[in-house]
DNA sequence: CTATATCTGGATCGTCGCAT
DNA sequence: ATGCGACGATCCAGATATAG
């Protein structure tokens, strides 16, 4: 796994001798003038007979000073943590200040402006608690105040009691109205199933980046929790308001409601949604071919022979029992405390590649106060960014992404190409994600753990998209390098943060940012002109040494092959190229050249193709890809086709849009594929 | 066509506030 | 302190959509 890296990367680094300091090994400080009596002596001997020894005396010190430097360093640390602890508190004072002005602000202005234009709270907003999060979104966000504007009809549905008033709710069940028919447009007309249903996907989505890799806390009680609303607004409450948030921004129609009801119901709806999909895989892996616990032999059936099931075998008399039984049944399944893989047999791997630094890190963990979040030392992870050391990485821990070593070893071949100064976007993009510190207490809980590198990558303005627009404002390879190391970085403290608080990560964001920034960098350098090395991926066609437009959608199509190479390389690795040779890879490109705009053409529709319906209309919708006028209901097909048609689909951004979505349907699938696997 | 995923509605339980 | 009703949360069953 991973962790070696800390080993490799960190003693290059370390100021700590490479060996001598733990003398574990008589023969690792042996030498041709030690006889085999003085050899077997050297573990009895004194640590100040040993001294008398100059070497061991020159190591001594040279241990003596880096312990020393290291308190001094921890010192610096914790004043400088004081510092940004000093500054957070500013900050979100400053905020809270900003978010209470444009409240008010908007609140005087209420009757002409439109609603997109009004910041309101809903009921339970505190000033504090939206602040946080408002600097962050979209300012547009929320739509709606408790009052619904004048310029909106009533059957837009402002509250759930408007609901009630259409005749959307059953009397006993008046606070759950279906969703589909409650979402509308500002007319008041409800929306397609279409649009519903790109609605939910991405409801689907932030869930299963904010919400689902989140850790369970602390608190017993937590554990015996079910994960749905009530289980995140007890503890992650901003997590989940900031979801509500982003929701509502990507979904405008969602915003057009009264305290933000209509996007918590439909994230309420995702949430037991996924909860009820993992207690099925449970309930399967525990039924299959096994007796129930009520000593009933329960075929892996359907839900309908569930029933048929249930009713044989219990009277309408003991039904509510069983099912109050089942349910606790299920429950401390849930909350018995699952093996913990982590600990199994990563867990000295871990530790062993922690290197000579592990013992100094003792040092300071000592210094670091406990709080509700226990602080983790990361300071220790350290990535070097020379080309011998990062093409290690991606070929021992990343391979997946193979695009890392064509840009590697071209930038190796030419490290001077088109040197610069990098852009202050860049500069300041970088220092973020090399410098954030995951013990900072104003990072909210998705921007921690296996959301690592979420808030570095996504926050404020500075994102891959805005920052890495050309290879000038990158700077030079020098500068590229450093954002992998970087990038790397983040990989490695966010798997280091999950082991060191016991949380079980499926995935990791920060993966997909260092795919993101592999596959941005690479198509930079090529459309900058950057030379390919020989057999590689050819550069996109630099005519005449002028620096082409990166993607011009009307010669997208004829530099397919060159083009494609890179989107589709970061979108997903095939099946055929994912298990090869480095070697491999590079040939299959390389000779992929005469007819590869078909191939890989196929190659791109394989991938639509592992995508739910669902989501290749979110792709479309969000992407603005042109559809061909509708003969009848379109099949998932149709818009296969009609994605493949369209030039903006060859596009970096739908590619990476799409690579994500295959990213996150991995993740899910993984859970229950996971569920099944565990059973056979 | 079958299996699976997802969603809604009904039933039930737990919690809270209020009246006695 | 106890009982009662309102409300919210949760679970389950069945319906529907979708993938294979």
């Amino acid at each position: 796994m991973f962790p070696n890296a800390f080993m490799a990367s960190g003693s290059s680094s370390s100021s700590f001798p490479a060996a001598g300091l733990y003398l574990t090994s008589p023969s690792a400080i042996r030498t041709p003038h030690f006889n085999r009596r003085q050899e077997t002596d050297i573990q009895h001997l004194q640590l100040n007979e040993m001294l008398g020894n100059p070497h061991v005396f020159r190591l001594w010190n040279q241990y003596q000073g880096a312990t020393e430097r290291l308190l001094q360093e921890s010192e610096e640390q914790k004043k400088l943590l004081q510092q940004i602890n000093m500054l957070a508190a500013e900050t979100h004072a400053l905020r809270a200040e900003l978010a209470e002005f444009r409240y008010c602000h908007n609140q005087q202005g209420l009757p002409t402006g439109t609603p997109r234009e009004r910041f309101s709270l809903s009921p339970s907003d505190s000033t504090s608690q939206t602040a946080a999060g408002f600097m962050d979104v979209k300012p547009v966000v929320n739509g709606g105040g408790a009052m619904r504007p004048e310029s909106y009809d009533r059957c837009v549905l402002w509250t759930i009691d408007d609901c009630q008033h259409y005749g959307l709710v059953t009397e006993k069940n008046a606070s759950r109205p279906p969703m589909e028919k409650c979402v509308r447009n500002s007319q008041g007309e409800t929306i397609s199933a279409s649009e519903f249903n790109a609605i939910k996907t991405t409801a689907r989505m932030l869930v299963n980046i904010h919400l689902v890799p989140l850790g369970t806390p602390a608190d017993p009680a937590a554990k015996m929790m079910t994960k749905t609303r009530k289980y995140y607004k007890k503890y992650f409450l901003q997590n989940f308001k900031d979801v509500l948030d982003k929701l509502e921004a990507q979904e405008p129609l969602l915003a057009l409601c009264a305290a933000r009801w209509k996007a918590e119901h439909i994230l309420a709806n995702c949430l037991t949604a996924i909860v009820d999909a993992e207690k099925a895989a449970k309930k399967k892996d525990a039924g299959g071919g096994l007796e129930s616990d009520d000593g009933v032999s329960v075929a892996p059936s359907t839900k309908r022979q569930r029933k048929k099931t249930a009713e044989e075998e219990f009277g309408a008399e003991s039904k509510k029992k069983r099912r109050r039984n089942h349910a606790d049944s299920v429950r401390l399944k849930e909350s018995a405390p699952p093996a913990p893989p982590l600990l199994d047999t990563p867990i000295s791997e871990q530790l062993s590649t922690l290197g000579p630094s592990q013992s100094q890190s003792v040092v300071s963990r000592s210094l670091v106060p406990t709080s509700a979040r226990s602080k983790v030392e990361v300071n220790f992870i350290y990535v070097d960014q020379s080309y011998s050391s990062l093409k290690s990485e991606f070929t021992e821990r990343f391979s997946s992404i193979k695009d890392a070593i064509h840009l590697l070893n071209a930038m190796e071949s030419s490290p001077d190409f088109k040197f610069g100064k990098s852009s202050d976007d860049f500069v300041a993009f970088l220092a973020r994600i090399k410098d954030l510190d995951p013990n900072e207490p104003s990072l909210s809980e998705d921007d921690l753990d296996a959301s690592w590198g979420h808030y570095q990558f996504t926050g404020g303005r500075l994102t891959c998209s805005t920052v890495l627009t050309n290879w000038d404002a990158v700077g030079g390879c020098e500068f590229a390098c450093d954002l992998i190391a970087a990038a790397l970085k983040t990989c490695k403290v966010a798997r280091h943060l999950c082991f060191e608080r016991n949380i079980e990560a499926t995935s990791y964001l920060s993966d997909v940012y260092l795919e993101n920034v592999i596959s941005k960098l690479w198509d930079l350098w090529k459309s900058a002109g950057g030379p390919v090395e020989k057999g590689k991926a050819k550069a996109v066609d630099t005519t005449d040494g002028q620096t082409p437009d990166p993607r011009p959608s009307d010669v997208a199509t004829q530099h397919v092959a060159g083009d494609k190479s890179v989107s589709l390389g970061a979108v997903e690795p095939t099946p055929s190229s994912s298990n090869n040779t480095l070697a491999v890879q590079n040939q299959d490109i390389s000779t992929g050249d005469g007819d590869s705009g078909q191939g890989l053409k196929a190659e791109f529709e394989q991938l639509l193709k592992t995508l739910l319906k669902d989501d290749l209309w979110t792709l479309v919708k969000t992407n603005s890809i042109t559809l061909p006028a509708p003969t009848k209901q379109r099949t998932k097909q149709d818009l296969i086709s009609a994605i493949l048609q369209d030039p903006k689909a060859l596009a970096g951004s739908f590619a990476e849009s799409a690579r994500n979505m295959v990213h996150e349907r991995k993740i899910r699938k993984g859970k229950t594929v996971s569920g099944k696997d565990s059973k056979s």
